[in-house]
DNA sequence: TAGTAAACGCAATTAGGTTGCGTTTTTTTT
DNA sequence: AAAAAAAACGCAACCTAATTGCGTTTACTA
């Protein structure tokens, strides 16, 4: 990774900006989401940091992170908690994007440039958000 | 519920039809599910039932049904396990219809007829299914 | 209707996630 | 730079949806 000294100053200076302490962990798990392609599980987080940290720290620095929009839910098809860097599009209520899930490694990717179907209306219901998953297998596990 | 006799009866002949025992419970469930054009969490079923009816029976009737290709899992905003009636179009892989989740009442309705995006490949993944959810507030909850 | 297979219910267990609380680290204040 | 306040940490205990084991009951089939 070549630029991680400026990942690391950036996972600290956006801590500090949204106003989250920046203990050594926080800003770890920070940058491992600006190295990562992919969103992270917990379980995936505790194995990155080898048990080093507790899982209840996790928890709880993920809430964080997501309360101040800086990262977001993804789907999960065993309901897993799982998350994913947010991007400029995203706002705090709206994350516009559909997600790829692969069945084989359980790994959800963020798909940006899908278009959403057109519904705006649906006789009936009061439509505040879309959600478009995407299930099969990833490149890395489909038998080629 | 005019139909009643014919759905109970329905109910009994699909049972046997797929190889799940027709006991007193299985029919009633089966039937609920006709007669109920929301999803169902196991525990609305086990409110209906008014607890005459132990939980893990639910759980197992449940994954009866499902593995028969009867019902299928929809999303639920609370990660609970959420199931409705498969239709005509369902098949063993596939429930290609969207699903409307209620912020307020947490129903599950499904959708037949909004468009797909379309959407058959993506670079690098291997798309097997295709989920479309939305989210906000159904007719009873919504404020007007 | 006897034998076999499936379904049932109870109790115990699993596992992802959460809460309480005392301690440590970070941030703010002076 | 030290003291005070606030946020983060870690342990243990807890919560709860879902699952498993197993002996009993009910339904199917030959």
């Amino acid at each position: 990774m070549k630029l991680k000294h400026k990942q690391i100053s950036d996972a600290r200076f956006i801590l500090s900006k949204n106003g989250i302490s920046r203990t050594k962990f926080r800003t770890q798990l920070l940058d491992l989401f600006f190295t990562s392609e992919k969103s992270l599980s917990i379980e995936e987080i505790l194995n990155y940091f080898k048990n080093s940290i507790n899982k209840v720290t996790v928890y709880r620095s993920l809430a964080s992170f997501e309360n101040k929009g800086l990262i977001h839910k993804v789907p999960d098809s065993n309901n897993f908690k799982r998350y994913s860097l947010c991007k400029e599009e995203c706002n705090s209520s709206s994350h516009n994007h559909g997600h790829f899930i692969c069945y084989s490694c359980n790994q959800t990717f963020c798909i940006e440039y899908i278009k959403y179907p057109d519904i705006t209306s649906l006789k009936g219901f009061d439509i505040k958000e879309l959600k478009l998953t995407l299930e099969g297998y990833c490149s890395d596990c489909k038998i080629n």
